[in-house]
DNA sequence: AGCACGCCGACT
DNA sequence: GTCGGCGTGCTC
């Protein structure tokens, strides 16, 4: 007897194991993919993680439906890392493994329904005598169908096939299984599970002459008697042409345009025999660029900077590189991929998913040629798993991989460099679904694992990662300087109070703000302005009774959204039509309160109707390429002023825009989070970085109501240092990070009364061993989202105190919780450095 | 996580 | 009287 310990995609923490014969044991590898049945009907791609003989569970066990791959597609070390990632981020493997491959990877299984063989045709045409195949049980009579019955049965005469889906909305109803059943019973159908391979190769069409008539004399004969097809004869010219210079088979797309003909000419020809046809798999992550060009002369300070790097590399793993928005990180980076691949390793460059812009791909693409590949979730499974497959077999053309947090998943063998550039950024973070992971410092794990040296690279690099230079955890190394000594943008403070006493705001704009805007467009530059909310304004108000309109199924106001004259719940998407009147008491004195982007693009339309105003934010960026394009066009200066959210303060490079301003730096600054001033100062200061690229200082305003406020004070002087040491000590002094690891457990459920009962429950379990740093249950912010209510436990764990043994201390609780009935559907989650 | 089983309200 | 709602428990 051979077993196998397979690891399934879902949040169970256990390994499930199957049955194998001996052969499949031999077989099988750890790390290699099977298909086994789960539960009643269930197919699932699982990951095989140990095989052993002759030590049977005390339990029946299935066989595995089959083998998947011929190699493991998962490799030891990565086995290593995700156990290391489960463990620490307190999730199950599976959730790992389902974050980890891409889906393609992941068969699905599907109830497929069809007609029983022996009895279908026999009852559409009208039962003939001579037939006498279909034996009397199969004799079908439809009077004794049901209506639904009925209906799957007549479906089934035109599609030999249908997908459960297909049955409930031809039903229309959700449960069909007692309707199958019967149909079942009644032998007229039969179902199957069905797994897809959802991988499908990109083939590519090519022709070449037939063999019949390769010798010239055959060809002469052919084409004589195609004297009367001129257009076959004209295909049949141009494949002569073309193949002439390369002597292989012709691409059949290109053939077809040569010759301006249409498909069905070619295909004619293919159906004649006198053409063949050939498909040829072709890799669909392909650089076409032409020659690689050399690497540019590194400045004075880039230099320094490259070789102090390598001196922390001589005694230390991790290296802060903290440079000012265009000092030029990127060329450091490249000397050192270029000098580690050198060497035959490997090379992760991760970014944040919106900062991998074609820019930057091509720009390493035009250095390294094709040994880079690109990976992230907006590349389709296929490309994705091309990607992993290049990776897997150390393949040239994916030596160096760039990419979002989800690269760090890919099956590097030899990896020698990890480069985490805007290390700062909170989208490294995954927060839904689990794992909840941090990509950097997963990632300093995986560089771990390989041996390999990490470079963390930022303009305003997070508190921790600054933290641990300072502390001497990592190397430090600085750029100052922007490059070709570019100045730092000049920053000044408008205080909008005072100019809304003095009367000279118009609309949300500041006579100072106006002004600068006004000079930038006689300047001929552009212009970024930033406001940190999307949509019109994000509160109506009745100015008679006070009533704003809330979302039905989550405790939020509307936001109110001219283009579609609608009212929108930003949580959880739920939108009704704008009102016209009060729908408390009936009054049409509504009025709007707040602004976002899309109030800024109405009004800059008015104050500057002949210039081209562009917004950039989740709405107008949710197409495929819609974010591209933007880029483009303002790259091309066909925008004179593009207004938006966070979404510009990373990675736009350009070298036109004059003038940065900040339509109000308050809401970032007040917002309920112990990282509100740090994240403020790095969106300012990021936003600000676009300013000003070429020799001609950048300007940059940023309007508030607090003009005095520290964060913003340190923000117009630049004064990252100032910033880091006003808020470590606020950090020290209040028990956050980095001084303290926290751990945040939520609690979810659609009553608020099992909600609160369980959070408290589950926090006085806790208090029981880590006494005063359990904190809450707290409600959130929005304390209810899609008709569940929320609260939070946070713990806090101090340095000295085992990170380990707490979350071992936390888990046990969490059983003890789940025994418990009451408790039951309140979804409990756990989020290991929430921040 | 799915998914099936099983027990209670709103309709033919 | 059914249909279909959701709470409960299991998956090798």
């Amino acid at each position: 007897m051979y077993f196998i310990d397979v690891i399934l995609p879902i949040p169970l923490k256990q390994a499930f194991t199957y049955q194998v014969n001996r052969d499949e044991a031999v077989f099988l590898k750890r790390g290699m993919r099977v298909a086994v049945p789960f539960g009643k009907s269930k197919v699932y791609t699982g990951i095989v993680y140990g095989i052993y003989n002759d030590n049977p569970p005390g339990y029946d066990t299935k066989h595995i439906d089959q083998i998947l791959d011929e190699q493991p597609i998962v490799t030891e070390t990565q086995l290593k890392h995700w156990e290391w990632m489960s463990a620490y981020y307190m999730c199950t493997l599976g959730e790992v493994i389902r974050a980890a491959l891409p889906g393609a990877f992941l068969l699905e299984s599907d109830t497929m329904v069809g007609l029983r063989k022996d009895v279908s045709k026999h009852n559409i045409d009208e039962a003939s005598e001579e037939n006498t195949s279909v034996s009397e049980s199969n004799t079908i009579d439809e009077s004794e169908f049901t209506d639904d019955e009925f209906l799957v049965y007549e479906a089934l005469q035109h599609q030999s096939q249908l997908h459960i889906n297909d049955i409930r909305s031809i039903l229309d109803r959700k449960n069909v299984v007692k309707v199958l059943e019967g149909l079942i019973q009644k032998k007229v159908i039969e179902v199957q599970e069905e797994v897809h391979e959802q991988y499908t190769p990109k083939l590519k069409r090519y022709l070449q002459l037939a063999p019949p008539y390769t010798s010239e004399e055959k060809l002469k004969e052919l084409l004589d008697s195609l004297s009367r097809a001129p257009k076959q004869r004209e295909v049949l010219m141009n494949l002569f042409m073309l193949s002439a210079q390369t002597k292989k088979p012709v691409d059949a797309i290109l053939l077809q345009k040569k010759s301006n003909t249409s498909a069905a000419v070619v295909k004619t020809l293919v159906e004649k025999k006198i053409l063949e046809e050939y498909l040829i798999q072709k890799d669909r992550v392909e650089y076409t660029g032409g020659a690689v060009s050399e690497t540019k002369q590194l400045n004075e300070a880039q230099t320094l900077a490259l070789s102090e790097v390598k001196t922390h590399f001589e005694t230390k793993d991790v290296v802060l590189l903290h440079g000012v928005t265009s000092s030029g990180k990127t060329e450091v980076y490249v000397r050192l991929i270029e000098e580690m691949i050198a060497t035959g390793k490997q090379v992760l460059y991760m970014l944040p998913e919106i900062a991998l812009t074609t820019q930057l791909i091509s720009r390493l693409q035009n250095y390294f040629g094709e040994t880079v590949a690109v990976y992230h979730s907006k590349y389709s499974v296929n490309e994705r798993v091309e990607v992993w497959q290049n990776v897997l077999e150390s393949k040239p053309k994916a030596q160096i991989v760039i990419g979002a947090r989800s690269s760090l998943f890919l099956p590097f063998s030899n990896l020698g460099l990890i480069i985490v550039d805007e290390e700062h950024e909170p989208s490294f973070k995954q927060y839904n679904p689990s794992p909840r992971y941090h990509a950097r410092d997963s990632a300093v794990v995986l560089g771990n694992i390989h041996n390999a040296k990490l470079v963390l690279g930022s303009a305003t690099p997070s508190l921790e990662s600054y933290h641990n230079s300072e502390t001497g955890k990592y190397g430090l190394v600085r750029l100052t300087k922007r490059f070709g000594n570019v100045l730092m943008p000049d920053i000044s403070l408008i205080d909008i109070k005072e100019k809304h006493r003095k009367k000279l705001m118009t609309g949300h704009f500041s006579d100072t703000l106006l002004e600068a805007m006004r000079e930038a467009i006689s300047n001929k530059e552009q212009i970024i302005l930033f406001q940190n909310r999307r949509g019109y304004s994000p509160v109506v108000e009745c100015t008679t009774c006070g009533v704003s309109p809330q979302c039905p199924n989550c405790d939020v106001s509307l936001t109110y959204h001219q283009y579609k004259k609608q009212l929108r719940c930003h949580y959880c998407g739920y939108h009704m039509a704008m009102l016209r009147s009060c729908m408390a008491c009936g009054s049409e004195t509504l009025d709007t309160k707040g602004f976002g982007t899309e109030q800024i693009e109405t009004e800059l339309n008015h104050l500057f109707p002949d210039k081209v105003v562009a917004r950039m934010d989740q709405d107008t960026t949710r197409g495929k390429n819609a974010y591209g394009k933007l880029i483009e066009r303002l790259e091309n200066e066909e925008i004179d002023i593009l207004v938006g959210t966070q979404m510009l303060a990373k990675g736009l490079d350009f070298r036109n825009i004059g003038l940065v301003g900040v339509m109000n730096a308050d809401t970032l600054l007040y917002f309920p989070d112990f990282r509100a001033h740090e994240r403020s100062f790095q969106l300012l200061q990021q936003v600000s970085g676009r300013a000003g690229r070429t020799e001609k200082r950048g300007k940059v305003l940023i309007q508030t109501y607090n003009p005095h406020h520290l964060i913003l004070q340190q923000v117009s002087s630049n004064e990252y240092e100032a910033m880091y040491k006003q808020e470590a000590e606020e950090r020290y002094q209040y028990k956050y990070p980095p001084y303290y690891r926290t751990i945040r457990i939520t609690f979810k459920d659609k009553s608020y009364d099992k909600m609160d009962k369980a959070s408290i429950w589950f926090g006085r379990a806790l208090e029981q061993k880590l006494k005063e740093h359990v904190l809450g249950p707290e409600t959130p912010p929005v304390g209810r989202v899609r008709n569940l209510y929320i609260t939070n436990v946070l713990v806090k764990i101090p340095k000295q105190q085992s990170l380990a043994k707490t979350k071992g201390y936390i888990s046990n609780v969490q059983r003890s919780f789940n025994t418990i009935k009451e408790f039951s559907t309140v979804r409990v989650s756990i989020d290991v450095d929430n921040y």
